[in-house]
DNA sequence: AACGGGAGTTTGAACGATCAAATCGACAGT
DNA sequence: ACTGTCGATTTGATCGTTCAAACTCCCGTT
């Protein structure tokens, strides 16, 4: 009477439970005949096997932890938001689910990875925002646990796991190109302090395109935390200077928001007098109509879909887990170009 | 060896599997002295209970569904991405877990709860954008599902679920009275078309207070669909007016910006010559200094989960379930005051 | 001394799937 | 006709937990 099993649907179909189980998880282990038969029987009854009956015994969840970032002030955030959306919707369509968590360090981070790891048999997990001196990472290849990271192993050559990232430089790179394009000589860039890789790494991009455009850089970078009024500072700063930049290339929204204010609030006009091009494309530089280097999040929720799903058919076979000495598989690592939003700040 | 279960731990303590079981679930079962030393071993052996062996015998999961947005025009989409983390964190300090799900409309929600439901036994559901002739509900109810829905029941007076909501109406009225106070006398309202629940609802707030103040509303309102280029239009048409605004409350922070949008390109200065108010406080709102009505997204979350809860707790209770004809235990429901948040364009 | 009752604890079955090994029939080779 | 092999299917055990019923003391009654 309650939802069907795999008992009911054997007897059903009259043979046993494991050829149900067989046709749904190893169809070539079964006649073709009964194979049309039982999944006959399968669909009139509407069956479809219990994930925690099937998580019990294979110590597998078909979920995938991501954590939920707080906030923040609403800029930056916006891209991590989307790129949650598209995984969602990526691990669905392979039947995979996402479940959330939230942690405020990586310490937190970890404690949450140990519970769901084991709670809840997680297969896998996507980690956020990597950096320099990230524990997270040694922390999940110590317990065996497959994860994906969005973002590079910044420090370490060969990370010794899957990731996949959006090539910063690229695009700060083409950033600087465009301006070099549209008449500019002085171009500024602003950044964050050393030591973050993303930070260094987008600030290279645009020293790469200065030197071939073989434009002067020296003190047109200044590098400040990413808040929109540390922002308008650095921003009144570089106008400040005797000979200013006449377009600023920045590490991420916030700042370019914050040198967006501070130039309007002296009453000119960015992308006339000024031009800005900031990155991570958030609602905001939409709606006013500044440029921004945009994330190809939706492709980058896919890769990394495809890579953990690599990782875990390589683990259902081989198994070369944590305490055996044999390296596991890792899949190759991905770089994707982001893409230039010109508005009518540049 | 592997990780501890009830077996290894009532092996160590000297007890039995139930006796283990009953200082977990069932403490007052057990002789004092026992519960020590048991929960000592658990202590020691760093036992946790496997949530999927659990799920299988008793139907409960300890997860909680709910559905993540598309994108759209990245504005009003904030609040919902706000409200997730609120409810990830709300979730997990109560031992629940937040699945996401995607889906494109109603009947694919449907769907998903569906899948969810049969293959995951979820606990429960939130639902936000509640509107009228939402089918979504009766389905949950149908299927004796527990679910809180972000937002009212629009059209019926009895909504025979549990609910929370922020009180729109109060919002637009708090701001249209703020705007009062500040010698305003021609106040415009900028909506949705008729219809939709919320929309209505937050156009009525900004009525009541006109009426209240003695103010003149006719042909200060306009009703278009929410985005930033039909919200620019319909600013214009207001400031086109032979006597036109001196300010304008609008339904939300898209066509707050889209008439922003107009007022500046007209060369006018949002805040002194006309004044705007959104509605979400979306960081755009934030960044360029807009005053917007904010929801209080965390206090909606923290009430969500508390009415999942008292759901989930009767429901262990008094069987009172989708066959049996029984009126099911429904919490009283909630309904949050926002909170204006004030900037220069007031 | 036999009985009833309750507190505390144990035992066996069940949840619904998969794994590992056993079974069965058909068919080929000698 | 015997043996061995292979493909297809079945059987019994198992994952870790909770439920329901049974059991064991111990104590107070009569």
């Amino acid at each position: 009477m309650g939802r069907p099993t795999l008992e009911s649907v054997a007897r059903q179909a009259a043979v046993s439970r494991q050829t149900v189980s067989n046709v749904l998880n190893a169809p070539h282990l079964v006649r073709p005949e009964t194979l049309d038969r039982v999944r006959a029987v399968i669909d009139e009854l509407g069956y479809r096997p219990h994930r925690a009956a099937r998580t019990l015994r294979t110590r597998r969840s078909y979920l995938i932890a991501a954590r939920m970032h707080a906030p923040e002030d609403g800029i930056g955030g916006a891209v991590l938001d989307a790129f949650i959306h598209a995984l969602t919707l990526r691990a669905q369509e392979r039947e995979y689910r996402v479940m959330l968590f939230a942690a405020d360090d990586d310490q937190a981070e970890i404690a949450e990875y140990d519970q769901l790891l084991g709670d809840h048999d997680l297969d896998a997990f996507v980690l956020t925002g990597t950096h320099l001196g990230d524990e997270r990472t040694a922390w999940l290849t110590g317990r065996g646990a497959a994860f994906v990271t969005f973002g590079r192993p910044w420090g370490a050559d060969d990370a010794g796991h899957a990731w996949v990232d959006v090539d910063g430089a690229a695009g700060t790179y083409d950033a600087t190109r465009h301006l070099v394009r549209r008449g500019h000589r002085r171009i500024a860039f602003l950044g964050w302090p050393e030591g973050s890789g993303v930070g260094d790494d987008r600030r290279e991009g645009w020293r790469r395109a200065c030197a071939e455009a073989g434009l002067e850089t020296a003190d047109l970078t200044r590098a400040v935390l990413d808040s929109l009024p540390t922002g308008r500072a650095a921003g009144a700063e570089l106008l400040d200077l005797p000979d200013p930049p006449t377009a600023i290339v920045c590490v991420s929204d916030s700042l370019a928001l914050g040198a967006w204010t501070e130039i309007t609030a002296r009453g000119l006009t960015p992308g006339r007098d000024v031009s800005v091009v900031g990155f991570d494309d958030s609602p905001t530089a939409s709606v006013i109509g500044m440029s921004s280097v945009a994330q190809p999040v939706d492709d980058v929720a896919r890769v990394c879909i495809d890579q953990l799903e690599q990782l875990l058919a390589e683990r259902a076979g081989p198994a070369g887990s944590a305490e055996t000495g044999v390296p596991a598989y890792v899949p190759a690592p991905v770089l994707l170009p982001p893409s230039l939003v010109v508005r009518a700040s540049s």
